[in-house]
DNA sequence: CGATGATTTGACGACCGTCAAGTCTAGTGG
DNA sequence: CCACTAGACTTGACGGTCGTCAAATCATCG
């Protein structure tokens, strides 16, 4: 249901070239794909700002900050949450390494949510104003910058139909399978990976409760979908769990 | 909770004046309070392609079709929404004149959801490749397309709120309020509008049933908080459906 | 005026939230 | 190394909100 980062998922680009390449921060594997050329890259150096280093439950950003920076992840994951007027949480979205952060303060020039390490983390400072300069000379960079936005009002609206039309259990199964895809997309396994976010925020982002997650874990567990220690979970079984999260199979 | 078009709202600028300026579609009025001048204008003009109408009932453009226009609304009302494996709709979205369609589908050159028209509508094509190309030589166009981009996201956003965490009660009333804000920043009644859309696709949009949506409705008519007639609707104690907004007025 | 679809209303039940208690884990300090 | 603690997670019982189903009523349009 969600998206893949297409810049790292096309053909013949392995995470391990881009690697190599990366001098700076992780926006090289974004642009990289797109044909940058080297010079390109160079200037591209320039204007990206100094890594911070974010520690495990330290906010990147806040809601109402003013906005100078987007940040690139370059190791590490967090999450953005949007808070009410009661002061509850609502996160939108957890993000690794290689994705962008920040994009919703364009708008107002003020952040519109906040931003979280879920653990020991860092990131590029990118200038947004140096940015925007630089927009104009590199038609490339351009356009793949909008492809990044665009990309996450896509993400957005695969939450959007998760939150509006599937069922508690069919949520979850999605939530298992797009984080093992991102982390294939990344060279990493997609049946065999560690939550790094806590029961409750996952609840929080798929509007359960933390009970509910338990419950939904213990189930797949007893179906044979899932092996979960802890936060290390392993999928057993993902073809039904994907066909899960499409609504063929009907509730299990 | 959601935010109103800030291009339209700004101080001294009012819906007569750009009218006034609009040469050819709507997209003006979205530019000429970011300080476009008029040589700037005149080179919008050159891009903005054909007018196009779209009845009742049409789609304006489907998922999965190919990317090649953005659509500012002139005139009418769409909704947008996504098609899961089931073939069930989500809706996604409102959008009203003024507004842009098709954002979506910049990062994968396909359209990632479908547009329809709610009543006989009339938008402007804008071919996107010419855009680019004009936005490398517009800094201030860049930038204010940037801010759109943006500004989908944070709506996007204060969806998520909303359907993760809000009641019933409360998404509605929300909903009604974002309408109201909507219409107010175009120079009508914040107050008393008439619903584009079916019972249905509100409930639809909502995460609810249009069973929900019409008890909801009765409710809201008993209170006396709305006066409703068919489609018509008249806030009659806008400070209270925003508390309930809000959720500082608790149940209601 | 009839027909079709949109909306309302009521009865009922399922899903998932709430509350409460219990268990486990990781981190700290003795 | 172990005891202790705080926080994360699990499990069970119960209830409320909202979805489902069915029937009736109401708009709209040919």
């Amino acid at each position: 249901m969600m998206q893949e980062l297409p810049s790292l998922t096309l053909p013949g680009v392995t995470i391990e070239s881009l690697k190599a390449r990366c001098s700076t921060c992780s926006m090289h594997q974004l642009c990289l794909p797109m044909g940058l050329d080297v010079g390109d890259m160079d200037k591209l150096d320039k204007i990206i700002g100094r890594r911070r280093k974010v520690q495990k439950g330290e906010n990147l950003f806040r809601i109402g900050d003013p906005f100078t920076n987007l940040y690139a992840i370059r190791l590490g994951h967090f999450k953005t949450y949007q808070i009410n007027a009661n002061g509850e949480e609502q996160v939108t979205g957890f993000q690794m390494g290689g994705e962008l952060l920040g994009m919703d303060a364009i708008s107002t020039d003020r952040h519109y949510c906040s931003a979280m390490a879920l653990e020991d983390s860092e990131v590029c400072e990118i200038p947004f104003a140096s940015l925007e300069r630089l927009l104009v000379d590199m038609p490339t960079l351009l356009r793949h910058f909008h492809r990044m936005m665009s990309q996450e009002i896509t993400r957005e609206q695969s939450v959007m139909l998760l939150l509006g039309n599937m069922q508690a259990t069919q949520r979850f199964a999605a939530f298992l399978v797009n984080l093992g895809s991102r982390y294939a997309a990344r060279g990493y396994s997609d049946t065999a990976f560690q939550l790094r976010m806590s029961r409750e925020d996952i609840g929080n982002y798929l509007g359960l409760t933390i009970e509910s997650i338990s419950r939904l874990l213990n189930k797949f567990k007893k179906q044979e979908l899932l092996r979960v220690s802890n936060r290390e979970v392993e999928v057993l079984d993902l073809p039904r769990l994907k066909a899960i999260t499409a609504g063929t199979e009907t509730c299990s």
